[in-house]
DNA sequence: ATTTCGTGTGTTATTTTTACGCACAAATAT
DNA sequence: ATATTTGTGCGTAAAAATAACACACGAAAT
């Protein structure tokens, strides 16, 4: 009796929260992934998340679940879609509010909490617990779309980056191929990028320019209501 | 004591699915709003909804909950964002996904269950319950995004419609103004549009063509991978 | 009777997108 | 050592899409 305390006169569901973490490492993109430790699905991977408590929105609840479960702070969350298939947990009636968010790698620490992290390539995800592959279905067709319109992009990149990466990011996303001139001459005229040094002096002809994101242009040209379309 | 039957170990939330139901009457965009009889926020205006039950999706929800209080049937409802603040309900802790869908106004009768449900014209809309404005907000804005891309908006207008009537319901939703010819060519170009009939004989020269959504060709061409672009 | 207005059908100029050409020198292969 | 391949930077020309606008016709309004 005294641990059944919380008594409604209707049945309500259990409310989680998830996160979809997205990185990418110059090459692929990447999902963290923690594996579970208890029933059910135990040993199978899952993405980060739990029980929303009273006091917290869901996207309070993502952000503290991420933290306490992978040591990330203060990731820019992304609220996409809430899961409510009546048979999606086990136990009791889950419904889930999933998040995404794009992080660099070098943001992740490894060791602490996040014993049981782990980055997997997109490619070699295995089969997930609860619905977590659908929801990774829908994050994946999310971030395709928004990264048409807002240079997300970045938040995956390293402070400073190539135009190569770039491209590599968008191809590796969007699953297209650019030419690689256009692709460069597109960006430049965007007018969000500014070159980040003027070339260090043993400057080798194959030593591509470093770029860096600029933010601030970004903002005032979307107050103008530029979109970018990719 | 038997009224309180239902006790879990922690706490858990209510869960309600809302609606929000836009229609369009040749010249602005509508919000069927229902009008609260009980209390918190008796007498003022909300969306269709209500508390999911245990067997139920909370698009099912939505649906029933609509077809419950307006009368609507079969609407095709689309789920966009989960509003989880703390004290968006004054009795206890709620949650709601909601939802919005695109009507035809023949299609809500008058009368029946609906006896309190009512079309408001967007910039009439009086201050709602709960957090409702900002629901609508959202809402309106990711009508604005959808409606770029997909030919959501022929699910608004009758079955046959002219090509100006086609035209202000795109300016009516992104609040711009087109030039009518150049409108008028794209529309076409798309091929998503029919002639409904040939002409009546009493051919007025100012009776418009009337045209019919071509959903066999839409869906053909968007398998293709191509995309609408307003 | 004259003017205004809504519709259907264009054409032309401008902008954007797409498809490549080429040089340079470092990296690699022979 | 010499030749070839490769990654980068900077172009340009053709093609396609967009934007701007001209005009006729006749019903509706004045």
């Amino acid at each position: 009796m005294s641990e059944q305390q919380f008594c409604y006169k209707y049945p309500h569901p259990s409310v989680t929260a998830d996160c979809v973490i997205f990185g990418f490492d110059g090459v692929a993109i990447k999902v963290l992934l923690i594996q579970r430790g208890i029933e059910p699905f135990k040993g199978k991977w899952a993405f980060p998340g739990g029980f929303m408590k009273m006091n917290e929105t869901a996207e309070e609840c993502a952000k503290r679940e991420l933290e306490e479960e992978t040591g990330l702070k203060n990731a820019s969350v992304e609220q996409f879609y809430t899961f409510s298939d009546v048979n999606r947990d086990p136990r009791e009636r889950v419904i889930t509010v999933a998040h995404y968010a794009l992080v660099k790698l070098s943001e992740v620490k490894g060791g602490d909490d996040a014993a049981s992290a782990k980055w997997f390539d997109l490619e070699t995800v295995p089969s997930l617990a609860f619905d977590h592959d659908r929801i990774l279905r829908m994050a994946l067709s999310r971030l395709k779309e928004r990264i048409c319109f807002e240079p997300i992009g970045f938040e995956l990149l390293p402070e400073l980056f190539t135009m190569t990466e770039l491209q590599n990011l968008y191809e590796a996303i969007l699953e297209v191929k650019f030419d690689r001139r256009n692709f460069y001459n597109k960006m430049l005229k965007l007018g969000i990028l500014i070159e980040a040094e003027p070339r260090p002096a043993n400057a080798s002809r194959r030593t591509p320019t470093k770029y860096r994101f600029n933010a601030e242009k970004y903002a005032e040209l979307k107050q103008k209501g530029f979109r970018l379309e990719f």
